[in-house]
DNA sequence: CGAATGATATACT
DNA sequence: GTATATCATTCGA
C-alpha cells in the first residue's frame, strides 16, 4: 500500500489518469474520523478545450481557482445547492485539468458513512454518485484546494487490479450544455468493484 | 418525472 | 451592491 505521489497527478494525460484511478483507494480524515473507499467511477475534464469543464476557454474565477493550481490538489464545489462534488486536479500549474470522482465502494469507516448518509444498511446508493460519495466521506467545499499529500484527503494504491475488460468507457453524464463535447468518451466505470481486503 | 436548494457567475443599477 | 439564471445531482412519488 502506498500513497499516490505528486508525480502521478502531474502527468499530462488527464484521460489516462482518470482510467488509472479506478481501483485506487480514496481516503479522508475529517474531524479525526477515517473513511476509505475504492474508486469505481471517474470522469475526465480536459481544461480549456473541453466545453464540459468549468475552466473551458481559460475562464478563471474564485471557484475554479484550484483547477489552475498544481496537480495533486482537491477541487470541491457545490452543485445544485445540495451536493458537494469532489475532483482531483491534474497536470502542471496553469493547466486546469481535473478528474471527477463519481462513485466508490465502501472499504473502511462504513458505520460513519452510513450515519452521514442517514442509512441503515449498505446498498449501491451509499457511494453511488458524486454527491453521495462526497457526503459519505465528509467532503465539503472547505477541502477545495487541499493537497492530496496532506492528512485530510488523499488517494492510496492498494494494488487492486482492474482488468481492461472490466472497464466500461462511455460519454459523460449531466453535461448537456457542453455541445459537441457531450460525446467525448471520458467516463470510466469499473464493472467489478473488488472490495476484498 | 419533478422539486429541492444555495453558491456562483454575470449583467445590470 | 443587487438581481437573476444556472447548475459535473439526488430522492421520493
Amino acid at each position: 500500500m502506498s500513497i499516490l505521489a505528486d508525480e502521478f497527478y502531474l502527468r499530462a494525460d488527464v484521460v489516462s489518469i482518470s482510467r488509472e484511478l479506478l481501483g485506487k483507494v480514496l481516503s479522508t480524515r475529517i474531524d479525526g474520523v477515517l473513511t476509505r473507499a475504492v474508486i469505481t467511477e471517474t470522469e475526465a475534464y480536459a481544461g480549456v478545450t473541453d466545453k464540459a469543464s468549468h475552466a473551458y476557454g481559460g475562464k478563471r474565477t474564485n471557484r475554479t481557482e484550484p483547477m489552475f493550481g498544481t496537480g495533486g490538489i482537491a477541487y470541491v464545489y457545490l452543485c445544485y445547492g445540495i451536493h458537494h462534488l469532489f475532483n482531483v486536479v491534474t497536470n502542471v500549474e496553469g493547466t486546469p485539468h481535473a478528474v471527477l470522482i463519481r462513485a466508490g465502494s465502501p472499504l473502511e469507516g462504513i458505520d460513519v458513512m452510513l450515519e452521514r448518509r442517514q442509512k441503515k444498511a449498505i446498498d449501491e446508493k451509499l457511494l453511488g454518485g458524486p454527491g453521495s460519495l462526497a457526503k459519505a466521506m465528509g467532503i465539503t467545499t472547505s477541502l477545495s484546494g487541499a493537497s492530496l499529500q496532506d492528512d485530510q484527503v488523499w488517494i492510496e494504491d492498494h494494488r487492486i487490479d482492474i482488468l481492461p475488460g472490466n472497464i466500461i468507457v462511455s460519454p459523460r453524464v449531466g453535461i448537456d450544455y457542453a455541445e459537441e463535447d457531450v460525446l467525448r468518451p471520458y467516463r470510466f466505470r469499473a464493472r467489478i468493484p473488488s472490495v476484498t481486503n
